[in-house]
RNA sequence: GUGAGUGUAGCUCAGGCCGGUAGAGCGGCUUGACUGUGGAUCAAGUGGUCGUGGGUUCGAGUCCCAUCACUCACCCCA
């Protein structure tokens, strides 16, 4: 049988990068202004990791974590995100002692064993940032505003910035009230949202289930169980995102399905996308550090899906013009491929990027090629040009052409490269 | 993990019910019309283990079973 690429992952073949090669630059851009700087940890670490990190009981390590066995026995698992890796090379590296506040971002590849479906890949890419030493509600915000410039920058409308706290320890006070108040509806609940109700009352809150969503309508809300602090936390948030036009939505069904979350969660949604359409997310984790062993540290941060990005750039029409890929073809006739070669060399040692005849077809095949390749301007060397030292040069956009000599072909390269892209 | 739909040329798809020599449109490449000049036009050439494996049959793209993949939704999440 044929082999392909395994289910849930894909190739990123040349046309698409481009594309791709834009995301990566506006979050690297982006995630720079804001003081983030890059850090690139293994694909895999110790299984235990993300048990602790992520938490025992959600269905990321649970079901979708690829986890198997090294040739001595360790138990290892491919990233299923990127937050807990940070943390663990942070404390590894003692990171947290030579800043107060560290920044870092990063940008790779994640896995998770899932249904694959439109926007979810088992191989799938996440740009993120994380914000760790203060639990200043100003960094949060700033957090959100870096979350908002990336999108908007990347060129994204259509977006709803939704926003929720989750409180702290006043969480299992909610959680209780929320089981209480459910309790007497056990017979009406779909089977679904019964095994929510013992595992993870919270989820029930963003339930798709019809009853379930009449139930919530009536329910007790989070917000209404935030301690004196944790609903000053979330004020202040809201207050500064005001205040730097950050539109967003208060909506207290946002839960997020890492354990690690504290006081403010957010998810921005894009549209276009269909089912997946959550394009970026993240909150405050004060006890992430602490549980994977190091001394009490809080955090906040956002992770964003470059897959989804892209979907929802396509979806929304926004596609960068993507530019020629060479500034100048050889075209060659006759026996002259080693002055052709020696051509080229000196013009890519000029800078410039070059590509040249390898199959010795006729001239119009050769400039068919320059033509679809979008090429605007070819070199035309045979040995007629080479018995006197010369080459023609052609603009492909206005046909223009002309005799120069091999001895000023770079700057005659120069000047009709810059009249024929006048900017 | 659950459910539904779909796999035939590079792309979009017909053929399938009712088994009998694999097709169309678009695109790619090569050559020519046009001796060493792209875009437009025309002509010729070039392309498929019909997802894979098995079964039924004299004969399977077509019917049956299995399997893999894709799409969408659930679930979950970025």
């Amino acid at each position: 049988m044929r082999l392909t690429a395994i289910r849930g992952t894909r190739d990123l073949l040349p046309e698409e990068l481009v594309r791709w090669r834009a995301v990566e630059e506006t979050a690297r851009e982006v995630f720079g202004r804001y003081g983030y700087r890059e850090i690139r940890t293994p694909l895999f670490e110790a299984t235990e990791l993300f048990v602790r990190g992520v938490g025992a009981g959600t269905d990321i390590v649970e079901k979708e974590m690829y986890t198997f066995e090294d040739r001595g026995g360790r138990s290892l698992t491919l990233r299923p995100e990127g937050t807990a890796a940070v943390v663990r090379a942070c404390l590894e590296h003692n990171l947290f002692a030579e800043l107060p506040v560290l920044k870092l971002y990063y940008i790779g590849p994640m896995y998770r064993y899932e249904r694959p479906q439109a926007g979810r890949y088992r191989e799938f890419w996440q740009a993120g940032v994380e914000a760790f030493g203060s639990d200043d509600p100003a960094l949060d915000a700033e957090v959100i505003l870096c979350a908002y410039d990336f999108l908007t920058g990347l060129g994204l409308r259509s977006l709803t910035i939704h926003l929720n706290s989750l409180g702290d320890e006043e969480r299992q006070t909610y959680v209780q009230a929320l089981r209480e108040y459910l309790a007497p509806h056990w017979d009406r609940l779909p089977a679904r949202d019964r095994e929510r109700f013992e595992k993870n009352p919270l989820r029930m809150l963003d339930s798709k289930e019809e009853i379930t969503r009449a139930l919530i309508q009536e329910a007790p809300q989070v917000l209404d169980f935030l301690s004196e602090k944790s609903r000053h936390h979330l004020e202040t948030v809201c207050r500064l995102l005001e205040r730097e036009g950050v539109p967003y939505r208060v909506n207290p069904h946002i839960v997020r399905g890492l354990d690690y979350y504290t006081h403010t969660v957010f998810e921005v949604t894009a549209e276009g996308l269909g089912a997946q359409d959550a394009v970026l997310a993240g909150g405050r984790y004060d006890h992430l550090v602490e549980e994977v062993g190091g001394r009490p540290t809080p955090g906040v941060g956002f992770a964003a899906g470059v897959d989804r990005l892209l979907l929802a750039l396509e979806a929304q029409g926004v596609a960068p013009e993507p530019g020629p890929e060479l500034d100048l073809y050889i075209a060659v006739i006759g026996e002259v491929r080693a002055e052709a070669l020696a051509l080229a060399t000196r013009l890519r040692r000029a800078g410039y990027r070059v590509d040249l005849e390898f199959l010795g077809r006729s001239l119009r095949a050769q400039m068919k090629t320059a033509h679809k390749r979008n090429v605007p301007l070819v070199a035309l060397l045979g040995e007629d040009e080479l018995r006197e030292q010369r080459a023609t040069l052609r603009d492909m956009r206005s046909g223009e052409q002309r005799s120069v000599s091999l001895e000023e072909l770079i700057p005659a390269v120069a000047q009709m490269l810059s009249h024929s892209n006048p900017n």
